[in-house]
RNA sequence: GGGGGCGUAGCUCAGUUGGUUAGAGCGCCGGCCUGUCACGCCGGAGGUCGCGGGUUCGAGUCCCGUCGCUCCCGCCA
């Protein structure tokens, strides 16, 4: 890192100092990492950004600095300076980027004596959640979460620059826009000029960057602020950022190439190469192989189609659910399978929507399970051989309906996996159905948004369309997604009936873009990533809130600033709103 | 909204079948220490066992309630 322009503070960085340096008086600027007092000898490492670097105070050469220095505690910040001198053979810490030198402190000025903190910065012991938050500015001292904070940076750095190259151009859009039937439930935030009406905080800038390409823009990118009102989890936070991206007069392919060279070179950033073009999926072939449409497919077995093979089983199970239409899968399974392990998986298949499960182990080239009695030597061999079951493996299957099966299989395939994931397995996901049929509401609902492309017969069943959607995932999570958009009102009107959104519902609700498209739509597409899951991903950590700077806790406080608080009565009352005390969620 | 796990010193945790004065490591404070780098040695302080109630001669431990944290399901295109 370039130098810091020499001033009172400091004129180098602590932790870039090098034998080459040895006979120069630097002075460096930074907090007591640790102290090793020897009554005689102090040892003081000082931290800063770019490291530590050890200082050494000696009573006879610097009697008042020595002195003073036995004041210091853990998190003071001092600026130091004197002579750079090269350590002894025998005291060279290898550790240590700066190990080979030392600073030989003259004098040093005590800048800020600091309070003990509340956990130790220079450890690795896990420490609360909760804690972190609450101190997060001693939290992101530590040097993995410093690396964190850098490793976010590297990868929105590189994606600008990656991005403007090929001739995109960067767009704010609004933080206080409308709230649209986009899914999740909105962030509200009253109008204080327009009493009644609402702000809401954008889900992601959808509509507004396919404005821009009605616009012109041609090729847009933003790091964008997003926000939804939902439970929280892991990987998800009520704010989360997204690299959005959309271009004009595109197909599928060249949406999907352009991100591939992205790609390449982000995660080039941490020596991940990519293979391009990534592999193309199709949904139907992850439902039925996984039972996800993000599957890890890293953790090894497979779930196996074993329907023909048991058409007309006497087994009434498996018969019965495929005269009724329904489906029998199964998969294989290695390790230690006891009947608690299976009564266990029973239970989470049921929990997932099975009405059952069959188990069973490989024994003697038969089956080794209660239902083997209802089978012949046929199916049985048949099976262990479709599965690719070896002698004493464990086998799980399922008969319902294609999508139950594919749901419980799916979570069982990830509770039996006995293969630690390695490397890196990055896919395209294509070809996704347009719709979802939603049993409760009794209507379609968008399996991405309402305004992905679909194809197939538009003037038949919705429940037989595709989309031209396509999704990113990473070791089981879903990088990003988009499509090709639609650019005609009238396409466009197609979905919302499907959709169950009458004209005029649509008119109030987005009749904004309605309009946009009928001056002039160029035919667009794009897609957006989740920009903390990436560096999460990267980083190698399970939750996105270590790599955001200041994450809300699971329950949704900040713990650092007590958000969200009640404020004054006057606040209210100026913008029209008024609460009841004592309604919770509803 | 539902389910699981957790809550004991500043931090991370242990605490047996309900039984004496609730422990450890790190940190903190004091003393000693001239080549350490997780410095070492000696000594010390530090506890509303989340909170409330109950059972019991006796509760960190058992029961009921409650609050908080965390993970998952629902939810999140």
């Amino acid at each position: 890192m370039r130098g810091p322009r020499p001033n009172r503070y400091r004129d180098r960085w602590a932790g870039e100092a090098r034998k080459d340096d040895v006979g120069s008086t630097p002075r460096v600027a930074g907090w007591v990492h640790r102290r090793r007092d020897h009554g005689g000898l102090i040892f003081i490492d000082l931290r800063d950004r770019t490291g530590v670097l050890q200082l050494v105070f000696r009573p006879e050469e610097a009697p008042e600095a020595h002195a003073a220095a036995g004041r210091l505690r853990s998190e003071d910040v001092v600026s130091a300076t004197g002579e750079l001198v090269a350590r002894d053979a025998e005291t060279v810490n290898p550790d240590l980027p700066t190990g080979e030198v030392e600073l030989a402190v003259d004098s040093f000025e005590l800048l800020a004596d600091a309070d003990t903190p509340p956990f130790q910065i220079d450890e690795d012991e896990p420490v609360g959640e909760e804690l972190r938050l609450r101190y997060r500015y001693l939290d992101l001292r530590k040097e993995a979460m410093r690396e964190m904070l850098e490793l976010r940076h590297d990868v929105v750095r590189t994606i600008r620059e990656h991005l403007s190259g090929e001739g995109f151009l960067e767009v704010e859009t609004p933080i206080l826009t409308r709230s649209t039937p986009e899914g999740a439930r909105d962030y509200l935030v009253p109008s204080r000029l327009q009493r009644g009406s609402w702000y809401a905080l954008p889900q992601s800038p959808q509509l507004f960057k396919q404005l821009l390409m009605i616009s012109g823009a041609e090729r847009y990118f933003q790091i964008a602020r997003c926000f939804r009102d939902e439970d929280f989890r892991a990987d998800r936070q009520p704010e989360f950022t997204q690299l959005d991206m959309e271009l004009a007069f595109v197909e599928e392919d060249d949406v999907i190439d352009t991100v591939d060279r992205l790609l390449e070179r982000v995660l080039a950033i941490r020596g991940i190469e990519l293979e391009l073009p990534l592999e193309r999926v199709p949904y139907d072939e992850l439902m039925l192989r996984y039972g996800s449409d993000r599957p890890d497919r890293r953790l090894g077995t497979e779930i196996v189609e074993l329907t023909d093979l048991f058409r007309g089983s006497e087994f009434k199970v498996f018969a019965g659910a495929i005269e009724s239409g329904g489906v029998v899968r199964g998969l294989r399974a290695t390790g230690d399978f006891p009947r608690s392990r299976f009564d266990q998986l029973t239970e989470q298949a049921q929990a997932a929507g099975a009405k059952g499960l069959v188990w069973g182990t490989v024994d003697g080239g038969a089956w080794k399970s209660p239902v083997a009695k209802f089978l012949s030597d046929g199916e049985m061999s048949g099976a262990i051989e479709a599965l690719g079951a070896s002698e004493g493996d464990a086998f799980l299957i399922v008969a319902d309906q294609a999508s139950v099966a594919a749901k419980v299989l799916g979570e069982l395939r990830v509770g039996v996996a006995d293969v630690e994931p390695e490397g890196d397995d990055i896919f395209w996901v294509t070809d996704f159905p347009m719709f979802d049929w939603n049993d409760d509401e009794g209507r379609w609902d968008a399996l991405h948004h309402p305004f992905t492309s679909p194809t197939g017969d538009l003037d038949g069943d919705p429940g037989s369309w595709r989309s031209r959607a396509y999704d990113v995932v990473w070791n089981g999570w879903e990088l990003g997604g988009g499509s090709i958009r639609i650019s005609r009102p009238d396409v466009q009107q197609k979905v919302f009936d499907a959709l169950g959104i009458a004209p005029d519902e649509a008119r109030e609700r987005f009749g904004f873009l309605l309009d946009a498209l009928r001056y002039g739509a160029p035919p667009h597409g794009g897609i957006a990533f989740g920009i903390d899951r990436w560096v999460a991903l990267m980083g190698g950590r399970r939750s996105i809130r270590d790599a955001i700077a200041f994450p809300k806790a699971a329950s949704g406080v900040d713990p650092l600033t007590g958000a969200p608080a009640p404020v004054d009565e006057r606040q209210l009352k100026e913008l029209g709103v008024s609460v009841r005390p004592g309604a919770g969620p509803g």
